[in-house]
DNA sequence: GAATCAATTTAGAATAATTCTTGCTATTGG
DNA sequence: CCAATAGCAAGAATTATTCTAAATTGATTC
């Protein structure tokens, strides 16, 4: 993934990438404490770690960045029940394993060549947007 | 579903059911009126339903008429990104598909013989005990 | 049937994640 | 540089949901 400072696009005359996003500063270390610590974190663990690299920013800044990077599809936003939503930077098709015994997100990926068509009996004439696959349980090691 | 009122249960002695729930008028109320209109109402509808049979029921009531509905497996909830919880008496598997140009929600049924180990890649050891599945489209009839 | 006692209901207050408002700053393109 | 647009920050507002505390219900026991 492609991520242009400001001021040095490789697209002349803009800063903007090729979807339109404007890579900020703010925007820029939200992105990479994404990618540095997969883990699922919610908006206020991205705030809290963002403010090593910026110590002015605001909790509504990361909101905002938030909301720009998954608009933009940088970036997933994750909801299980009604829990804060936890952001994902894993761009391959994939769902989410809640472990309640350890609290961790595990991204799941689905098994080679399996169609959403061929496992659910889907309305006639459904358009498939956006699929959302939570699941909870355990890591049992026996 | 059996809903039996609260003073003839058939396990004498107790008014509560097999679950230990105990079906007070406000619980039946709230249970009838999702399975009278099943097109996965908020609490809020719920309440402003039940508010027919019941005029002084208040919403605190029926949120805790639901959760305890949701306990038992009477009632499944249903969240769609961050909007309000929905509530599902359909207890056949199946998940969810939000036609987001009429908003209704649809209950789609798996394939028969459809295992979820045969289409996720799950971690070894993990032993699932919910599944959430959220499709977002459009019913075109093209 | 009255006393007991826990479960339930209710009204309203509190909570908390998120969104909104507003004024300021930075960046862009000309 | 200028004007226009976009983004940021601080704090207020929103709102679905949960909590609190007091009243009520109703099942069980006497
Ligand atoms: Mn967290
Ligand atoms: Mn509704
Ligand atoms: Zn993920
Ligand atoms: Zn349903």
């Amino acid at each position: 993934m492609q991520v242009k400072p400001t001021s040095k696009s490789a697209n002349p005359g803009s800063s903007e990438d090729a979807s339109g996003l404007r890579m900020t500063r703010q925007r820029q270390e939200v992105y990479r404490v994404l990618l540095a610590q997969r883990d699922h974190p919610t908006a206020n663990d991205v705030f809290m770690r963002v403010k090593d690299g910026l110590p002015h920013i605001s909790l509504a800044t990361v909101y905002n960045c938030l909301e720009v990077l998954v608009e933009h599809r940088l970036v997933r936003q994750v909801n299980f029940e009604r829990e804060p939503s936890r952001y994902c930077p894993n761009l391959e098709e994939h769902c989410h394993f809640h472990d309640q015994h350890t609290g961790v997100i595990h991204d799941v990926k689905f098994k080679p060549g399996v169609r959403l068509g061929d496992v659910l009996d889907l309305p006639n004439g459904a358009v498939i947007e956006d699929v959302e696959i939570n699941l909870r349980g355990q890591l049992s090691l026996a």
